[in-house]
DNA sequence: GAAATAGTGTCTATGAGACAGTATATA
DNA sequence: TATATACTGTCTCATAGACACTATTTC
C-alpha cells in the first residue's frame, strides 16, 4: 500500500488593474504558514470533487465567490520538502478574471491583489508556482487568445490590445493587432455597439466579443 | 484529514521507427487491468522518490531499463472514475528516446511499440493522456528543439528534418528548414564529422549535435 | 558518367512593423 | 474648431516557400 500523500490544488489568480498585471494573494487562515499571504488553494476533497478541476473550482468559490472563469491547469509540483506537513502534490491552476467582476470581492477576506514583479516571498513552493503561472502567460499570450480572459465579455480592439500588452510586457504595432485579430477571426463585432465616449476616451470603438467562449491558440509554422 | 488519494506517475514515451511515431505500452503486470497493454507507470513512493519526475525516472528505470532520456511533465490527471481502485492523481509525463537507446529493450517484458494512430484501447483513462501526449508533442514540436530528442545526440541535417515531419505530420521545405536551424543558433556542426556514405545513402551528410542539453522553445511573435 | 542524396542561391509571396492620414467623438 | 482617441491605407522589411542549381558520394 502507498504511503500517504497529501493532495492539494494551488490556484494562480491573475487581473490587470490600471494597465498592470496582478496576482490574487490570500491570507493563509490555517498552520501552516498561518496569517500569511499565500495562492488560494485546499485540499481536495475526493468525497467532494469530482476531479482537481471541480477541486479548483470549489475552492475559487468558496475563497473568493467567484465562479465561471477562465481556468485552466498549469502544471503539477510536488515532493517531500514543499509542504512540511509531508510528502504533497499539489495540482496548480492558472485564472484569470475582469478586474470587474472581482470588484465585489475585494479586500474581503485578507485577500490582496500583488503587482506581477513584485511579489512578496511566498510560502510553500508558491514562489515557483507563481513563477511558472506567470511564465504560461507570457509565453501563451503570444499566440492564443488567453489575454481577452482578463477583460469583461465586450471589449474594444484598444482593450484588447492593451490587454495583450500587459500580458507580453511590451508594445504592440495597432494597425498589425487589427490586422492579425481580423485575419485569426476570434473574435466578433456587437452589431451596433459603441463605448460611451467619456471625457478621457473621445470617439467611441467599436465593441467586440469572443467568438468561442474556450482559448483558441493560433496556428504556428516552424 | 483528507480521504485517501491513489497517487500515481505515467509515462507516455515516444519514438520513431522507419519514419513513424510509435508509443511504447507495456503489459501490465498486475491488476487492475492485468495483462492489457497500458502506459508505463506505478505507485509513486514518498519513501523513495524526492519528487514526482524522481517517480517516473525511476519507473521507467525499473519497467525499461531506460535513464538518462527526454522526459517532461504533461499534465496532470485525476478523478473518481478513471481507476477502479478509488479516487486517483496520475502525473503524466512525456518521454522522447532515439529508437537506437531502445533496441536493447526491445521485445522485453511485454512491451509493444505502437504506432500513433492505430493505437488499441487502453485501460484506466489512458486514451486521453495518450492523445494530450501526441498533441503536446505536435504543437510543441512546432516551436521548440523537442523533435531533436527522438535523434541520437549526432544527427544529420536530413534526420533532423525528417524527425520534424514526424512529429509535426507534414513535410517541411529543405531550405527553408536549413535557414531556420542556421538563424535559430540551437544546433553546431560536429568538427570534420561526416555520415558514412552507404548503398542507400550516396553523399555522407554534415553531422550536428544541440548546442543545449536542454529543450529549447523558439521566440513567437504575436 | 549515371544516379542518388546533400546542400546552396535566389525569386516570390506573405505577413509584420512603421507611420501618415482619415474618422468621430467631446468641449 | 481644437483635441484626443479610433481606425485605415500603404510602404518597407523580414521571413517562409518554391525550386533550380551545385556538390559529393557509390556503382
Amino acid at each position: 500500500m502507498q504511503a500517504r500523500v497529501i493532495v492539494t490544488v494551488d490556484v494562480a489568480l491573475f487581473t490587470v488593474v490600471d494597465g498592470a498585471l496582478r496576482l490574487m494573494l490570500q491570507q493563509r487562515s490555517r498552520s501552516p504558514f498561518q496569517g500569511r499571504p499565500a495562492l488560494i488553494g485546499g485540499y481536495i476533497h475526493p468525497e467532494r470533487d469530482g476531479d482537481a478541476t471541480a477541486a479548483a473550482r470549489r475552492i475559487l468559490a468558496d475563497k473568493t465567490g467567484l465562479d465561471d472563469i477562465f481556468l485552466e491547469q498549469l502544471m503539477t509540483f510536488s515532493g517531500a520538502e514543499r509542504d512540511p506537513r509531508g510528502w504533497s502534490v499539489s495540482i496548480a491552476y492558472l485564472a484569470l478574471v475582469p478586474h470587474g467582476k472581482l470588484a465585489p470581492v475585494g479586500g474581503a477576506d485578507g485577500v490582496t491583489l500583488a503587482v506581477v514583479g513584485k511579489l512578496p516571498p511566498l510560502p510553500f513552493d508558491h514562489d515557483r508556482i507563481a513563477a511558472a503561472a506567470v511564465q504560461r502567460l507570457r509565453s501563451k499570450g503570444a499566440y492564443s487568445s488567453l489575454p481577452a480572459f482578463l477583460l469583461e465579455p465586450e471589449f474594444t480592439m484598444p482593450q484588447l490590445k492593451d490587454a495583450y500588452q500587459t500580458v507580453m510586457g511590451e508594445p504592440l504595432n495597432d494597425s498589425a493587432f487589427r490586422r492579425k485579430m481580423a485575419d485569426l477571426g476570434i473574435i466578433e463585432e456587437v452589431a451596433d455597439a459603441k463605448s460611451p465616449a467619456t471625457a478621457l476616451r473621445r470617439r467611441p470603438a467599436q465593441l467586440y466579443r469572443l467568438k468561442q467562449r474556450a482559448l483558441v491558440a493560433f496556428d504556428r509554422t516552424l
